[in-house]
DNA sequence: GATGAATGAGTCTTCATTCAT
DNA sequence: AATGAATGAAGACTCATTCAT
């Protein structure tokens, strides 16, 4: 079905690469939909390709193996967060000093609010294979902005800062705590950022 | 589950069961050993049977199935962190303030200093298995003893500095940072809770 | 549980063979009652030994294997459906020559109400042990005194009216034909026996 | 089922169905052959597959399970028994009356004549499925047809001598009694059908 | 005689991957 | 490029039976 619409909608007008790159979006459509139905052992290489209305020959000629799905499709919300991170960042550029927290927060925790599930399953499967270091990447750009202007950060402190915001908000996610739709939760790791990083006060 | 508790409970009273504490002790152990070797999916049954010097069989009269191996580990675990944190906040009752959370942070820390490559597969099994619940309860102690002594800490406040505080020491492991064995490391979480619990001072 | 009031009620009391028969009794009972559940894979001897409150350890002082309970029970019943028939022909040996037919079918027919669920059981697994000679024996038995008595009977006869006999009220039972309880059902037996029985009339 | 279904219909049209044909074919003669050995419990998907030449993989690409395989056959059976039937009634029509009988057991003692063992492995694994219902299909349709003939014979009768006229060929079947091949076993069923089926004489 | 923990061969079933068409 | 039938290694789990206590 899905397959007859997309060969009638694409083929012939548009370039090769571009139908490829259809094919590939339709796989992970398909991987998406199959992780959002929760259950983990569900996913398999069959039913992807049967989601995705093609064959696994046809799977197969676009990843090398299952696990590649799922780590490209890590690496393309990863990508997706790190933009929406530099977005943050570079709106912030000229406003004053005390939005930026916000909005790198704001950022992260609506890259966060969508397909939970989903996001929660691939980044399993991409810290599974052992390609953490790409995971922290988005994290690190604001690590290293906030490095870069108040130049007395230790590395300690910017990676128990970075870690700790992004690790709430997906506790926030995986407890569907009610917190995370409350205005309040934004207010309050702003408060986690900015108490933190201030320069001491007496006691 | 409930043969399980049993034997925890009535460990090295009767005989008959002191074996059996043995062997789920045994399976235990094989369990971890193939763990730690990194390859989640070297873990299988006849492996764990094999390692632990059993038959499968046996593994079976203790165990239902797969899972609830990795289930019964992260409980335990889970217990022993709780306990450890427990242990922590009576140590500090007759101490000043300020120790009570570097001592609950040093209890986490080391808690997950121990094993982690197995401590990260069993808890991903238990996770996976849908009981992030009862991952959480550790944490929700302290926050609940939190919420008794400082009743002005809203839940919101409370939700994010425990998570905060655990995820971190979780990252750390996670990326295998070298902060964790660093002194640092644990004065900057004190500092997080610290800083962010104390009441707002003005800007 | 039922163990313990067994060993009350009849240890020292009854000479020691009379308890093995009890057990005997009790792995029969057992027996029986997980197959009138219905599912014959729940059948295994642990199973068996644990409703009968024994070990499996003392069912195997009992009986050699499994199929031998299954095939000792077929025998038990072949033994009491054998002296129900032979009942019934004696009883009817002092009546007009109409009633020994009657009689047999009544009861055969009690006989097969018992517990059919656990009969057809039992039945098919003595078969599948290939011992169908015992299980036509009671048939047998009634073919030998119609055979003695109307001298003229071919055993091609014979074999075609006791089973026919036999299976109709088996197919009865196992269809659950409400036929079963109606009076008809039972003259409609007689009628097959005494028309086919019966001389040839002209055409 | 419903594939099964669908690849006898279509068989020979077109090519991947025709493949497919071939293989559930392949899947029941290597059934056939080790049921044939008498041993059920050497049946086993391994056996079979590797009987068939083919893998288990392949096996399972056409029946969900094992039980599967077994229903699947009695069914085929079960339908060439009706096509057999009805056959037999249909070349009786323009006969006289009294050949009807005759033609019908016929035609039954033939299809049971065809692989014995098999045929009763596979119904003993039919009717263990819960699935007697089917397996009187074949016998409802003479009824219904005798009914509608011979208005006369109550529903009993019908059981009666449906039931009976089944059961005996299985037993003689079942038995290996050396009367299946006699003259005079056919002319005795017939005898029990007429003679029982006509109306009562005078006593 | 009784116990029941231990055994491990034996089965079913899944699924990533290949390759002839 | 696409197809999808075929593959078979791998793994979970069962259960009849044994034997040390």
């Amino acid at each position: 079905m899905r397959k007859q619409r997309q060969l009638i909608d694409h083929a012939r007008r548009m370039p090769k690469q571009s139908r490829a790159l259809d094919t590939v979006e339709t796989i992970f459509e398909a991987t998406a939909r199959i992780l959002q139905r929760g259950d983990r052992r569900a996913l398999n290489t069959n039913a992807i390709a049967e989601r995705a209305g093609i064959s696994v020959g046809t799977l197969y000629q676009y990843f090398p193996n299952k696990e590649t799905i799922l780590v490209a499709m890590a690496r393309r919300r990863l990508q997706a967060d790190q933009a929406a991170v530099i977005d943050a960042i570079s709106a912030a550029r000229h406003e004053p000093d005390a939005t930026l927290a916000r909005r790198v927060i704001r950022a992260l925790i609506d890259v966060h609010r969508e397909r939970p599930t989903v996001r929660r399953a691939i980044m399993a499967a991409h810290v599974a294979q052992g390609l953490w270091r790409e995971h922290v990447q988005p994290l690190q750009d604001v690590a290293d902005l906030l490095a870069a202007r108040d130049g007395g950060l230790s590395p300690a402190r910017l990676f128990v800062i970075t870690r700790a915001v992004a690790a709430v908000i997906r506790a926030a996610l995986q407890e569907k705590s009610p917190l995370l739709s409350a205005e309040e939760f934004e207010d309050e790791l702003v408060r986690l950022v900015e108490e933190y990083l201030s320069p001491s006060r007496e006691r």
